[in-house]
DNA sequence: TAGATTGTTAATCGATTAACAATC
DNA sequence: TAGATTGTTAATCGATTAACAATC
């Protein structure tokens, strides 16, 4: 692997790529090449063969990839060649909705803790799990070394309880607050929110 | 406004100048600078300044930029200043959340119709309003006039589903399905996968 | 072998940043 | 006025594409 800085906006078509490839492969395809795969996925050919390579040598002339190589390959460097523990804050419709979720199955996630601050909602069951107490959310997450979190928690608490996150160690906030946060660089933050994706579509209607 | 063809990636950052212009707006202040508008969203002040200014001088030299007058023109830019009609298909857990979600209110969408291909969904109710046949979709869509749509179905079904969107002339559809979708040139997608993500996040830890 | 496809280089294209005159 | 901040230009930086030798 290449020790030199991979930009960024590489890594986030690398999910797309294995997201592709892991459908191919239970397809029960075998091989694909960069043209292929970048059909599936709306993007040159040229770009996946120059993604694909800042990581290795991935794939043979004349023949293109092998689907199940590559796969190990994207797992590995993506870090999701094994599970990772997901800790959820805020049970309400959205927070409900992710944790029946089926999608993290396989794709390297899976939510082992649920918080909320409604005293009411704490110790009510979802899908086999107690709803914890927000305010044991710091002690709970350092102590079992949680690195990632989603955040479903409304708009005005969003920021306060991504505080306590970083505090408790978590590295990774997946947010569908529609607030943007404010952490330590170290920290990364995804944005989910399903108005800005639509605003973003309008402008071209 | 500017005639010329303004960058996909400028058009995506205005929905979030829009959504922290908001918030300063019902937190009370009146004005703002590209510096402290930079701050909130973690994007440079000369950057901010360069995007809103493809559209026209809408700062005073000085003063800034008055909160008010900037989100109307934010809003009329991102066609958001009147209220989209929104079809939403697949009433799986996903859709429940999103037609509970209280976050398109006021941010220019409204979910009007919802859609399943489960028999013994079609008829119940959520909140207030009933789950159609989905065999219905192009015909009640196309009649409607409605020109986006949130697909929460499951991915073998995305693409099939998809292809009758833009067959009743849905031209933006925010997909939920963890698949990549093959559209004409002229239909906007947004892909929302939890997944894809938590991996692009995954790289660094 | 002949055909296909990679990995990589160089050229092109596009986006971001720094700097500052204009002006509120 | 003096200070602040815009809109814009030029310079820098980074990403994408085209092309092709290498080679399976």
């Amino acid at each position: 692997m290449n020790a030199e800085k991979i930009p960024d906006i590489i890594i986030g078509r690398l999910p797309v790529y294995l997201r592709a490839l892991q459908r191919m492969a239970d397809n029960g395809l075998k091989t694909t090449s960069s043209q292929e795969l970048g059909e599936h996925v709306g993007i040159s050919a040229a770009q996946i063969r120059k993604d694909i390579s800042q990581f290795g040598e991935f794939g043979k002339q004349g023949t293109g990839y092998s689907i199940a190589y590559l796969l190990d390959k994207l797992k590995e460097i993506l870090k999701v060649n094994h599970i990772w523990d997901v800790a959820l804050i805020g049970a309400g419709d959205m927070g409900h909705a992710l944790v029946r979720y089926q999608g993290f199955t396989n794709r390297g996630f899976k939510i082992v803790m649920v918080f909320d601050n409604n005293k009411e909602k704490v110790g009510q069951k979802i899908d086999g799990f107690s709803i914890e107490d927000a305010d044991k959310l710091a002690e709970r997450i350092k102590s079992s070394g949680i690195k990632i979190a989603m955040l479903t928690v409304p708009a005005p608490a969003a920021q306060s309880v991504a505080d306590k996150l970083v505090q408790a160690g978590v590295k990774a906030i997946l947010n569908y607050a529609p607030i943007s946060l404010n952490v330590p660089k170290s920290v990364k933050v995804q944005y989910i929110d399903p108005s800005i994706h639509l605003q973003r579509m309008t402008y071209y209607l």
